[in-house]
RNA sequence: CGGGGUGUAGUAUACCGGUAGUACGCACGAUUCGGGUUCGUGUAGACCGGGUUCGAUUCCCGGCACCCCGACCA
């Protein structure tokens, strides 16, 4: 699209009130605005970012089986009684308010209940299992303190996938096969380098759940990473008799971690309350095997931000920028370089590449600190000088290498 | 939820118990045109409520909002 189109401009400074680097350069470049404490609005730059991060955790869950939904915000208290989390005691960052009409509602915080329940209408028969209902759907939870720009936020788009096997040794093959995908996620959003599966506190059916944790500063999470089997295990679990446990020696480092995603054997914490059974092939009823699978796509969006980004700006992988090519006109005035610019974004449009045109009547400085803090991952530059080449300057974001590509190589150039 | 801090144009900031200043932005004009050019003109502001005072943006009290540290995070 059309730089002078696009629907924010970039600031040089940060609000004051932003401290997480996150935070500062994602309202610099124009991507979120912050509607209040721990509630962000994502504008267009960023709800591309969103989407790409949301397209590619999409593909991954299509891929392993996952069926997509949407299940509602709005709570009925019913599920959450049956479980006993509807109590504050239990929980204590419900949003709730009373209907007109009577009664109260929540604001979902996490979906097994709701879900749960419903499934009691899809599976009556062993041969209705497994199935593996996932969407992406917004969460709200009452934090008492959101912190650190999008890491930690109120209000949230969260992917959740729940699996309904069997039983442990079906559940077992697929959480595998979850852990598997995901760290494929990581890879592809660039964060893959720095993302280590680890082992966390798990619950009443199994003795770990495991979490994703991104090697960031910015990090809330405490972690102890094993290199030599790229594996971690959180602080909150970190014994001697753990590391024993896992066969993973002695030799850890500490790191502060972001946790972008968890993956949780459920068991029938939920299924046995909720009634949720079907008929095995003995005639008999059992309790349906659960586990829940969870990444926070905005999160994963401001780790990137956090582990990417340079003193320049922002640095966005391939897969999740919000446009392949930045299209920079240095027009000077001339009119032939308009024209050829002009004439480039329709060609490059014609091709299906994603491309934002700096159209702007703006300095060609202006134009490339906009161009570095907005982080598109190929700039291409059209000049008097590079017009009389007939060609543009392609520069790669991530390392700042230029190369001159001919007019007629450069959609080549750009699909590869 | 405990502790600490901050609220001044759209943004970042300054000064002050007595006319609220600067920079960026924005508008207009000129200049310039491959690294946020230069100059002129203009635009726009004290979180809310109460108290003290002749007079409060400034001092005091309360509220609200926001930030940080900690706790919490099925």
């Amino acid at each position: 699209m059309r730089q002078s189109q696009l629907f924010t401009k970039t600031r040089k400074s940060a609000p004051k009130d932003e401290v997480a680097k996150n935070a500062q350069l994602l309202i610099r470049g124009g991507f979120i605005h912050k509607e209040m404490a721990g509630v962000y609005d994502f504008l267009p730059l960023g709800y591309r970012v969103l989407e790409n991060i949301v397209r590619v955790i999409r593909e991954e869950m299509n891929a392993i089986g996952g069926v997509e939904l949407n299940l509602s915000a709005l709570q009925n208290p019913d599920a959450w009684q049956k479980t006993g989390r509807w109590d504050e005691k239990a929980v204590d960052s419900w949003f709730k308010t009373n209907l007109r009409a009577g009664g109260e509602v929540g604001l979902g915080f996490t979906h097994e209940e709701p879900l749960t329940a419903l499934m009691c209408e899809q599976i009556s028969s062993y041969k209705d299992l497994p199935s593996y209902p996932y969407q992406f759907q917004t969460k709200f939870r009452n934090e008492e303190r959101a912190k650190s720009g999008l890491m930690r936020t109120r209000e949230f788009l969260m992917k959740d996938l729940y699996s309904f096997s069997k039983e442990e040794t079906e559940h077992a093959a697929f959480y595998e096969k979850a852990s598997e995908a995901y760290m494929k996620i990581w890879k592809r959003v660039g964060l893959g380098d720095k993302t280590f599966k680890t082992f966390a506190s798990g619950g009443s059916f199994s003795k770990f759940s495991h979490e994703f944790q991104t090697v960031c500063d910015a990090g809330e999470d405490t972690i102890y990473i094993n290199q030599e089997h790229k594996i971690a295990i959180n602080k909150e679990v970190f014994t001697d008799e753990v590391k024993k446990e896992l066969g993973l020696g002695n030799d850890f480092t500490e790191a502060k971690a972001v946790e972008v995603g968890n993956i949780f054997t459920l068991g029938t914490r939920f299924s046995e309350p909720l009634g949720l059974t079907y008929k095995d092939d003995d005639g008999k009823d059992k309790s349906v095997f659960m586990g829940s699978y969870g990444i926070g796509p905005a999160r994963v969006m401001a780790t990137i931000v956090e582990v990417l980004s340079d003193n320049k700006g922002i640095v966005w992988p391939k897969e999740v920028a919000p446009f392949a090519a930045h299209l920079v006109a240095i027009t000077g005035g001339n009119q032939d370089v308009a024209a050829e610019a002009d004439r480039m974004y329709e060609l490059l449009r014609e091709h299906g590449i994603e491309v934002l045109y700096d159209d702007r009547d703006v300095r060609a400085g202006e134009k490339f600190a906009d161009a570095e803090l907005i982080g598109i991952p190929t700039r291409l530059v059209i000049s008097e000088k590079t017009l009389s080449q007939g060609g543009l300057e392609v520069s790669e974001r991530s390392s700042g290498n230029a190369t001159f590509v001919s007019d007629s190589g450069i959609v080549e150039h750009l699909k590869n």
